[in-house]
DNA sequence: TAGTAACA
DNA sequence: CAAT
């Protein structure tokens, strides 16, 4: 693969997905959607929203309400387990994860237009040596990571539609975040907007 | 601190 | 930053 190293850690691979493939995992994940309807999490004790609307396949799944972050096995609407990780996804985790067990969470993070995410470190899993592979679908995204403090310098990367991402090593608790999502940028999705997929690994591998 | 406001 |  072709991978453009961002950070010690980041390696972006832009163009993983042609547009047919871009199209057939687009359908996957509507279906997937049907199922585990998208959820609006809200920040821990301030209730605060997301702006980003959330839904997950895999076994497990993460969601953020007034209780505090958390990997349940359960969609918190439905009570039904999520759906399973579309195989598109799971080949790209096995392609530049570099790593030998399957991701247990497959978080779908539906930006509107105008919505964001802000700086954040992934540390709600019990693994840190599994890096988090990200996919990106529909309008470009501004995303910005750094170091492991706040305060850091921080470089930015538009991650377009078919582009894949992995953070792992020095960079896994990273600080990261989408600062934008610019319009005009692909016409995958009708109304605009992007679709991110992050697959993780939750728990330590048994053996 | 996965949120916003407000300030240069 | 305020509030858990």
């Amino acid at each position: 693969m072709n991978g453009v190293p961002v950070v010690p850690g980041c390696v972006w691979y832009p163009g993983y997905f042609d547009l047919a493939a871009q199209q057939d995992l687009l359908a996957a994940l509507r279906q997937i959607l049907r199922d585990a309807p998208l959820f609006q999490p809200v920040m821990p004790r301030t209730a605060k929203p997301f702006s980003v609307k959330m839904s997950n396949a895999g076994p497990l799944g993460w969601v953020s309400d007034v209780a505090g972050y958390r990997y349940q096995p359960l969609h918190p609407a439905t009570g039904k387990p999520w759906p399973a990780i579309p195989d598109a996804a799971l080949d790209v985790w096995t392609t530049i994860s570099g790593y030998p067990h399957p991701p247990e969470a497959c978080l779908i993070n539906w930006y509107a237009p105008g919505t964001r995410m802000g700086l954040h470190q992934d540390r709600d899993e019990q693994d840190f040596d599994a890096p988090v592979v990200s996919i990106s679908l529909g309008e470009t995204g501004l995303f910005r990571i750094g170091g492991t403090s706040r305060g850091g310098k921080t470089l930015s990367v538009k991650l377009a539609s078919g582009d894949a991402l992995v953070f792992g090593g020095e960079a896994r608790l990273a600080f990261h975040g989408v600062d934008r999502i610019i319009p005009g940028t692909s016409g995958l999705l009708k109304d605009g907007g992007r679709i991110n997929l992050t697959m993780r690994r939750v728990n330590r591998p048994a053996a």
